[in-house]
DNA sequence: TCAAAAGTGTTGTACATACACCCATGT
DNA sequence: ACATGGGTGTATGTACAACACTTTTGA
């Protein structure tokens, strides 16, 4: 039992928490108000437990720390060598938190103490140790990994516009798209149906809501 | 410090050691010999030291376990709920090695003391804990999130034929595919490339040596 | 000369691209 | 009436599916 010793790690959960808005994708950081690296910003992110799960810790993470009750995960990837803190190494075990567009406009408890802030994954501000390479990594899990179908029906269980859809499909595969061609391409691929509904604010044309149909 | 040890864990390294031959993908496993799940098959694995990288415990044990000098590896997932040893909880971290074929056919030493086997992915024995859902996750990992050129060139560094190509994909994606077009497609995509090597043995007419170039 | 596997060509269809004009709304 | 963004159609090219026959080898 003693020498059990040489095999103690911790382990950290970190949640990448991201959200859709006018098609645009954002993570959301907190600010880090203790030294080492005062200022910067870091993922959500707790201590696991001896014996507790990853899962249960990411959940419990997501509740207490994020503030959101929201319950799947995607396991992205484990980081073992970077140092973040300087006293011992923490394993870093990072999720991917897919938030469903009026979850993320609505419902969400602010934690006392935890000023939090959402950013463009495009333009992420300073992060702690070698989390800006994980928000990375995360983001070409959900474009590589994930299934783009079912993302869209996460991102957007209620109704979507087919712009909202084609800035986000612009924004996660880094290509300019035909407009025209797009809306041939979704309404052929039966995962989008015309509902009555249109949008109300806008500047021209109210743009006609559709429904995603998966599965 | 104390109050630390609620943060202990331990790790434990899984290799999902994969080759290919004629086409179709084998996985080396390993007989338990001991109590529990005495004769059952298990991954290659070891405990992770404190402080260890995953990457440097996942290259000793594939060096001093599995006997092949292969530095690649891909993580997969990381299991913290399923119960293998009644003691106490080990979190596992799973990843992939794609064997090249010629590595496949001589390189290995064998270890004393540990019987291995290679087994067919689509015909696992009877396996440890929760393993065999491992070795799913590992080969839909490879069929969903590897890029298939990518994972021919590992697998083939020399050349092969398109037969054996057109099994792999048939075995990966789990459907038939017509030779002729299979043929046309490989050859249209510029990823292969005609040697003047042709098979020696075969049955039939010799088959031409394709070359995989990619990058 | 036969069996076994490799290699080849044509045609129709579906999908992707490129591109220009009309429609519904708020100001 | 005009500016803003939504919505539509057509022509062309490219990729894929379906399909049957010929060639090269070993036995």
């Amino acid at each position: 039992m003693r020498d059990d010793r040489n095999y103690w790690n911790k382990l950290e959960v970190l949640i990448n928490v991201i959200k859709v808005e006018n098609g645009h994708l954002f993570i959301l950081l907190f600010k880090k108000r203790t030294e080492p690296y005062k200022g910067y910003w870091m993922l959500p992110s707790s201590l696991l437990f001896t014996d507790e799960t990853i899962e249960h810790c990411t959940l419990d993470t997501m509740i207490n720390m994020v503030g959101y009750d929201h319950k799947e995960f995607y396991h992205v990837n484990v980081y073992s060598d970077k140092i973040k803190s300087p006293v011992e190494r923490v394993i870093g075990c990072s999720s991917i938190a897919l938030l469903d567009e009026n979850k993320a406009k609505k419902e969400r408890k602010k934690i006392a103490g935890f000023e939090s802030e959402w950013f463009p994954i495009s333009d992420l501000p300073k992060m702690v140790g070698n989390q800006k390479e994980m928000v990375v990594d995360a983001i070409n899990y959900l474009r590589n990994c994930l299934n783009i179908n079912k993302v869209l029906k996460i991102l957007y269980p209620q109704y979507v516009t087919l712009k909202e859809l084609q800035t986000l499909y612009e924004e996660l595969y880094e290509q300019k798209l035909d407009r025209r061609n797009f809306r041939k391409k979704m309404l052929g691929s039966k995962i989008i149906e015309k509902t009555e509904q249109k949008r109300v604010k806008s500047n021209g044309r109210p743009a006609s809501y559709y429904k995603i149909i998966v599965e």
